[in-house]
DNA sequence: ATTATCTATAGATCTATAGATAATGC
DNA sequence: ATTATCTATAGATCTATAGATAATGC
């Protein structure tokens, strides 16, 4: 069964990957290895070949979770007429909101990160300003550019983070149509 | 060692007290039963004549810390000249990011609230409709005050949610200093 | 007699490791 | 010969239960 070494790599990547998603849906604390590995084809016995840790693997994924939300955003922006709406529109969606696995891990892993590491914080906080960065250049980088910024991505995480976890879809769409409206009379 | 009725009810109501603040800084699936009643003081044994099982303690403990949240806002702002800044002041404050335990659990469990079951999401959902209506009220329930509440409750939770996962406390400042400010500029 | 709490433990689950298997690559 | 993955399991931890203990309240 054994496979060579750049099947390895893509293995080890595939591990990460799968477990970017499910800790994203799940949470930090709730995926089994045994459960990722199985979602990545493969049994858990393998996994200490790969990680020197479940800590290590949670690790790489929250910062490949990070990562990928940085990525997304210059793919959604770097040709739109209006960055900051394209931005914005999709954080809002319901599409987003209804699929945590694949969306933003600044929402869906702030609590956890809190009660996290140094590794874990210090990935969340690289992502956090590469947000404002991105942010603040949408709004055009006038005078108080980054404290609207600030504003505007505090409101979205906020956004997020309150739709999902209602238990009523109307307040959730009232919840994104809202501050959807009010970023866009930040500028 | 066996105490009276009433005894057992006090009993009753410390295990929860402990629950809703081991929970809010530890996440709904961190503390184990015994941590919990090893905190208020007692053995793990009989934790099952308090209650059915973990997740009604869970459930029992979520709900008391969301009621926490709102008896709060009324202590706050009931005699206050200017009930929205002394909301915000507190939400914001350097003293609620760093002690989640005695905060809001709206911001300390949104993530843990979206994995979980009805009762816990119909509980989060009751808090932050209560939360909109205080906020719409201190902003003069003018034509577009609850949209203004949505945005200014949204980004007070992803501000809390950003500045206590950040490895940065300069960031963790400005991230609540920019966002207190933006709420001041709403009305 | 009842019952609130205690000690002890069964059963389940999870991380991590040990040793076997079989394909790679010298 | 090396090594990527597999099967099997040790050791730790956690929920939930069983039975003992001792204070309450009829």
């Amino acid at each position: 069964m054994r496979q060579s070494r750049e099947e390895k790599a893509k293995t080890h990547e595939r591990i990460v990957r799968v477990a970017s998603q499910r800790i994203r849906e799940q949470g930090l604390d709730q995926p089994a290895v045994a459960e990722i590995m199985r979602a990545a084809g493969l049994t858990h016995g393998g996994f200490y070949k790969h990680f020197g840790s479940r800590d290590d693997l949670i690790a790489e994924a929250t910062e490949s979770a990070l990562a990928a939300s940085d990525r997304h955003v210059h793919e959604l922006t770097d040709d739109a007429a209006d960055p900051l709406a394209a931005f914005v529109d999709w954080y809002l969606s319901a599409q987003h909101r209804d699929e945590p696995a694949a969306g933003c891990a600044v929402a869906a892993l702030g609590d956890d990160v809190r009660r996290g590491d140094e590794r874990l914080r210090s990935a969340y906080r690289r992502q956090v300003e590469r947000y404002l960065e991105n942010v603040e250049r949408f709004l055009g980088g006038g005078e108080d550019a980054r404290q609207c910024a600030i504003l505007a991505l505090s409101a979205l995480v906020g956004a997020v983070v309150l739709a999902r976890a209602v238990d009523d879809e109307a307040l959730a769409d009232e919840i994104s149509h809202a501050v959807g409206e009010g970023i866009g009379e930040l500028r």
